[in-house]
DNA sequence: GCTTGGACTTAGGAGGATTAGG
DNA sequence: CCTAATCCTCCTAAGTCCAAGC
């Protein structure tokens, strides 16, 4: 069953879009639509949804309990929390939107400022366009240079992005596809370990042992810990005990205890760890041969890579944020609940020994290779053909042609849903308005989700509490989006964006009810797709996403840079995208140590710049008067770091003689020399020692005598080549802050056009491997012969 | 029409492989 | 050379969108 909106029924009765002709006046009190319960959910969950930005969480939750029932829609704006955010305030073009999320941000607030700024200039005749767009489509079609010979000389055949057929039958995929199935995992084997049950070690039979082994792997992981979790584990495992008669009968989750099973796993891993060269070797002839037989098919008579031909293996489900399923037991799939897909005349696989394919079929409107159906949430999985096929590589083509088309009619679109935001009719406002929002903030368009799904919204479900307004024109959103990752930012929109917002949040306004209350995104593509051929909502990311990659990396490319410096500006084009499209990762474990380091090691700096600085005083202390920053105190430098850092200069100090001592007596013995006496190395030692005790000196009287040879103007250059590093490192530094939580993958992967960064690397001389792995050269390789001036 | 589910893209995390740094 | 950080691949969940089915 769908969640759908928990007034759904009702809001037909009172807010019919018949009787809202009259614009804002028909939103009505009809305060009946009580709330589930179950819409009880917040959006601070998802422990990886940074901790450190919940702290601020403005979400829904804290402030709905407090509020009023229905309050006046002025409420909101003046909310208390959100008070100090005005700091954000930009006093810019209505369309420019900042974003203030995590700490810096500045870049992409420049990002959004350019996508937006070239809009309304030209004006244009809206319908002839279209039409227009077909034959340009075709043109740069044709514009794909003919590959230049590489290596790829025989694989010439296999170059469809050379010959792209026009007109042909969009739905037919295929004439002929040929494969060996798929492969399922090994059946499970028992290992005898046994869990304990109220203290005591519990003899579990195989098809039990198994499924506790499940759990047992998992223990002490996130999954493990969430009660969700444990509840849907527990009850699927407790059933299958009860079936195989375990004695006693295991009733309680917190009698049972799963570490040994949990030891025994990791002991595997250790093991799997420590494999011999030749046992690696052997597993790796061994997955060659794999793909050798399922990782390969015929498509049209050309050899091409099969995606994911493992067929899933039994397992819990680990469902993301708070899925209600998660933790439920995946049951083992077996052959009679495949299908295969393939042509007429090709040979049908063997199914496993004892056992037959669920279906045949040979439909070439699709293109799926196997299927089937899994236990947990009942939903259809598929064996694909590989990233780098053709197949995908078609698909991936049209969708960046579809968003190139985009490109050339968004002046008129966004000028239409401009003007719609003032619509009288209330559906047609609420749709501008979503428009809006999926085009700008680049949102997803929010299907409708059911019950047994995480509690997730894209633009068009999004719900009162996900959205707070702040005068004159800022708007808040928080909500969990797919994956139930967080989005979180604050946002000045148009005046009328605001307007329309607010009149949507008006009574009756309560957590739970959607924003949009009448529109769905079946109704906003439908009107997507008149406006253009092709449109949806998700064009809108790509389009904007690849847009802005192309008009940030052409800023920051730096002409005459080293292949260093040009990456990095194509890491900071990427990551601005990444930002726009919320793309987030969990911050790594180590990553506050790994910072810890870096700061570590501009001190270091700091510290050898302040030797130099006082050196010089020592050498011309007249200098006092004239450089008067030469006295000025290093900052971030405390007495006490300062006595440890040179503890341990002058413990790696001793380290380096110590080694460099015994390196060099190994060397005289192979040339039968007499190795040297230890009381050299004691002599060396005391070096370090007498050194120790100079730094002690220094800091206590903070003279530091010059060294020999040292000159005032070898000091100011050393301070000169301390000046750059520190600044370098800063850099990292940031760049590593910035990007902790930063998923750039996805963003290259999915949602910018390969041609750009072809073209890139064309133009500036950038190897192409430094930007694409392997792997997604070869899902690009259709993108990788334009020419340097090549534009999305 | 409206719902349901099929088919395909998009998503982050796990864990192994590789590279960098000490 | 060894370890830690980073990169890359695999895995499969979770979206989007559309068409079938009622």
């Amino acid at each position: 069953m769908k969640r759908t909106r928990p007034s759904a029924a009702k809001r037909k009765s009172y807010k019919d879009d018949s009787s809202d002709s009259d614009g804002e006046g028909d939103f009505r009190g009809s305060s009946d639509s009580d709330v589930p319960l179950a819409r009880k959910k917040t959006a601070d969950s998802k422990a990886k949804t940074n901790g450190s930005s919940k702290t601020n969480g403005t979400n829904g939750t804290s402030r709905t309990k407090a509020a009023p029932k229905y309050k006046e829609d002025s409420s909101s704006d003046s909310d208390a929390p959100l008070a100090k955010k005005a700091a954000s305030k930009k006093t810019s073009t209505p369309t420019k939107t900042k974003v203030k999320t995590e700490p810096v941000s500045s870049s992409k607030s420049k990002q959004s400022t350019t996508t937006i700024k070239k809009r309304g200039k030209e004006d244009v005749d809206d319908k002839s366009k279209i039409k227009k767009v077909k034959k340009e489509e075709a043109d740069d079609k044709s514009k794909v240079k003919k590959v230049k010979k590489e290596e790829d000389e025989d694989e010439d055949a296999d170059a469809w992005w050379l010959n792209q057929k026009e007109n042909e039958d969009e739905s037919v995929k295929w004439t002929s596809l040929k494969h060996n199935g798929v492969y399922f995992p090994p059946e499970y084997v028992p290992h005898g370990v046994k869990m304990k049950y109220d203290g005591k070690p519990i003899t579990l039979a195989p098809a039990v042992e198994e499924i506790a082994g499940f759990f047992g792997a998992l223990l002490f992981t996130e999954h493990a810990e969430n009660p969700t979790f444990q509840e849907n584990f527990f009850k699927d495992f407790s059933k299958i005990a009860k079936a195989h008669k375990t004695s006693p009968e295991i009733t309680s989750f917190k009698k049972c205890d799963f570490t040994p099973m949990y030891e025994y796993y990791q002991a595997e891993k250790e093991k799997r760890k420590n494999m011999t060269k030749e046992q690696k070797e052997a597993a790796k002839e061994e997955k060659l041969a794999l793909d050798e037989m399922y990782g390969t098919c015929y498509l049209d008579g050309r050899k091409e890579k099969v995606g994911n031909y493992r067929i899933e293996p039994p397992g819990l489900f680990r469902g993301r944020g708070k899925h209600p399923k998660t933790g439920c037991l995946k049951l083992r799939v077996q052959p009679e609940q495949v299908s295969l897909n393939l042509s007429k005349d090709a040979p049908i696989p063997k199914a496993p020994a004892g056992h037959k394919w669920g279906a045949i079929v040979h439909d070439d409107t699709k293109t799926w290779l196997a299927t089937w159906k899994e236990n947990v949430n009942d939903s259809t999985k598929y064996v694909f053909l590989a990233a780098g096929s053709s197949l995908k590589g078609q698909s991936d083509l049209k969708k960046f042609e579809t968003a190139r088309a985009l490109k050339k009619e968004i002046d008129w679109i966004r000028r239409g849903y401009m003007a719609d935001l003032k619509d009288k009719k209330m559906f047609i406002r609420q749709r501008a308005t979503a428009m809006y929002l999926i085009d700008r903030l680049a949102l997803r368009a929010g299907n409708e989700k059911g019950e047994d799904e995480a509690d997730t919204v894209g633009c068009c479900s999004l719900r009162f509490e996900h959205v707070t307004l702040e005068k004159p024109n800022i708007m808040h959103l928080d909500f969990l989006g797919k994956d139930s990752i967080r989005y979180q930012k604050t946002v000045e929109v148009d005046e009328q964006v605001f307007k329309n917002i607010r009149l949507f949040k008006r009574e009756p306004a309560q957590e739970g009810d959607d924003l949009f209350d009448r529109l769905k995104t079946s109704e906003l593509n439908k009107h997507l797709q008149n406006l253009m051929k092709g449109l949806t909502a998700k064009v809108f990311r790509t389009y904007n996403a690849s847009f802005t990659f192309q008009d940030q990396l052409e800023k920051k490319t730096p002409k005459d840079g080293t292949i260093a410096e040009k990456l990095l500006a194509y890491n900071r084009a990427n990551r601005d995208v990444a930002i726009l499209c919320n793309h987030q990762r969990a911050v790594s474990k180590g990553h506050a140590g790994q910072i810890g380091k870096i700061e570590d090691k501009v001190r270091a700096y700091k510290y050898q710049r302040m030797k130099q600085k006082k050196m010089i005083l020592s050498l011309e202390p007249k200098l006092k008067k004239k450089r008067p920053e030469l006295l000025e105190p290093e900052s971030d430098l405390e007495d006490d770091w300062i006595e440890e850092h040179e503890a341990q200069l002058m413990e790696k100090e001793r380290e380096r003689i110590k080694a460099k001592f015994e390196k060099d007596n190994l060397k005289r013995k192979e040339n039968k020399e007499k190795p040297m006496p230890a009381g050299e190395l004691k002599d060396l030692l005391k070096e370090v020692d007498v050194r120790a005790k100079e730094l002690a000196k220094e800091r206590k009287t903070g003279v530091v005598p010059p060294t020999r040879g040292a000159t005032v103007e070898k000091c100011n250059a050393q301070i000169l080549k301390l000046d750059e590093r520190i600044a370098a490192t800063r850099l990292t530094l940031t760049d590593k802050e910035e990007n902790k939580q930063t998923a750039l993958g996805t963003s290259k992967i999915n949602y910018i056009d390969p041609r750009i960064s072809a073209a890139w690397c064309e133009k500036h001389n950038v190897p192409l491997d430094k930007i694409f792995t392997k792997t997604l050269r070869d899902k690009f390789k259709w993108a990788m012969t334009v020419d340097a001036d090549w534009e999305f």
